[in-house]
DNA sequence: CTTTATACATAGATAATCAATGTATAATAA
DNA sequence: TTATTATACATTGATTATCTATGTATAAAG
């Protein structure tokens, strides 16, 4: 699909922090669930990842904390904090704000401008 | 409201586009007209607005034109091409689909996880 | 020992906002 | 004339972000 690098930007922190709130994650893992969520439309480089989730642990909003799977390969799973949580409903709302202003602008559009 | 920079990255291009698709238009108007569509929530500096508008004319999105208005005061009359409508049909498309992405991700936190 | 999948991390090129600043015209007010 | 406000366009510089490329490491399959 080739989404613009702005709306994977606007889009990565609410998308990161709505499937750690479904439970603790990990990185790769993650990866393989915006690629189901999407349908295949959205498929993120680890390399792309790892960045905000660091971000995201900055800023407060998500602990990390290593781990032993199964396997024996050792993996970093992120947990939402409640500060996390509330920046959710923060994201939420201004995506909606954002979504309804183009919705009036595409409604304006889609009408025949004579009368 | 305070947006966050990516999210008034992402809608910049369709919300200015949006609006020439209106018919051709000016800076200064554009800026009150993202006001008055959004309530009020939106309100862009001057010096954000005009380095949007020279790149989507370095794209081909849109053209320009120096007018005299009745007041005498000269203004760049900005216009959509016929490459812009299409892109606003492409950056309809991508929003939306991220729209979607994001609505399952919230519906499905929105539901008790106990079951 | 090679390849593939899993798993995390950083560096550097590129691109974007946005506050600050500058130029200029017209109207209003002293 | 001078000052202020609204209109109108433009650029600079600081900051912030993606995202390709690259590196490290473990485990399984052959």
């Amino acid at each position: 699909m080739d989404f613009s690098k702005s709306l994977i930007a606007a889009s990565s922190k609410p998308l990161i922090l709505g499937i750690l709130q479904q439970g603790p994650n990990y990185g790769y893992d993650i990866i393989q669930q915006i690629k189901t969520l999407s349908g295949g439309q959205l498929e993120w480089a680890d390399g792309m990842l790892y960045p905000v989730l660091h971000r995201l642990e900055k800023e407060g909003l998500v602990t990390s904390q290593w781990n032993q799977s199964d396997n024996g390969r050792h993996r970093k799973y992120y947990a939402i904090t409640e500060l996390g949580k509330a920046a959710i409903h923060q994201e939420q709302e201004h995506w909606l704000a954002m979504h309804h202003v183009l919705q009036k602008l595409w409604s304006l559009n889609s009408k025949t401008s004579h009368g």
